[in-house]
DNA sequence: AGTATTACTATCATTATAGTAGTAATAATA
DNA sequence: TATTATTACTACTATAATGATAGTAATACT
């Protein structure tokens, strides 16, 4: 039951934007200078992010990315459920035709029920509750 | 996010000793054929489960496995964590040491409150609850 | 014109996963 | 005691997924 790095990363990269939000666009670079990520690899994070509508971009010198839409009204879940496909343990818990058993099977019962508890608790956490927090943190840490 | 079929099988493979549970021991071919999956494979997948004490098993002719314990006292949590290795999303969430931004990092966080979500989801699931939903279908169906 | 950035595509190395195969040990039973 | 049915153990392999790198094209600011 791991998550991807790719989500993992994904969600740092796009705390970063919300952190940022409401100023300038932001360059990949310090994006990836301030999580100690690969620029390359994020720039391959960002396309999907930006194709499902949760970021823009600017092109040319001066660009960036920036957030589509204010931090409170994007979820963890909306992130994640991009860079990693869909939040299904099993794939038959979507699709009945993947498995000649899933009339009777039984425990996909139970893929059901997880699936329903990782999204619920994904979708309770707005990037904005990680720019809050990390805001208070830093003041409690004697940060500028 | 996709749960492994190692973890998967081991449940089916579990919920047949479940459904066994205070009969004979149960031979893995037939839990091979009950399940419709590879008895060399589940061979692999019933050792660790022995190791950690949720199974017995009685060797040679007329021996076969069956549940250490009534299966209302088996969570769904108990066989997944032994197949699956740990619940945790990220190594992060367990292991301070992984990572040198742990001290700081904000999205932690995120995957310490998924892996207790999908704890608590897991660990309200018993062997019982699958047997008994499953025998109740059976006669809704009209089964024997 | 030059430079800094995003956009896109291809490739690669490593690891994890799922599964197969074969042999050894054990114990019931004929 | 020989045979047979089963668990126990170990090794191997093919495939796929993952994480990551590299290079080039497009764009737009200065």
């Amino acid at each position: 039951m791991k998550m991807s790095t790719r989500a993992r990363y994904g969600v740092r990269l796009m705390f970063e934007l919300g952190l940022r939000y409401g100023g300038k666009p932001m360059f990949l670079k310090d994006i990836a200078r301030n999580e100690e990520l690969s620029e390359k690899y994020l720039s391959q994070l960002v396309m999907p992010l930006k194709a499902s509508g949760l970021v823009n971009s600017v092109r040319g010198a001066q660009g960036g990315y920036l957030l589509a839409r204010p931090p409170e009204q994007i979820t963890v879940k909306d992130i994640v459920e991009i860079l990693e496909g869909d939040l299904a343990p099993s794939d038959c818990s979507k699709d009945n035709s993947l498995c000649a058993r899933s009339s009777y099977c039984i425990t996909r019962g139970v893929w059901e029920k997880l699936e329903k508890s990782i999204s619920k608790t994904l979708k309770s956490i707005t990037l904005n509750d990680l720019v809050s927090k990390f805001k208070k943190e830093k003041i409690n840490r004697g940060g500028k």
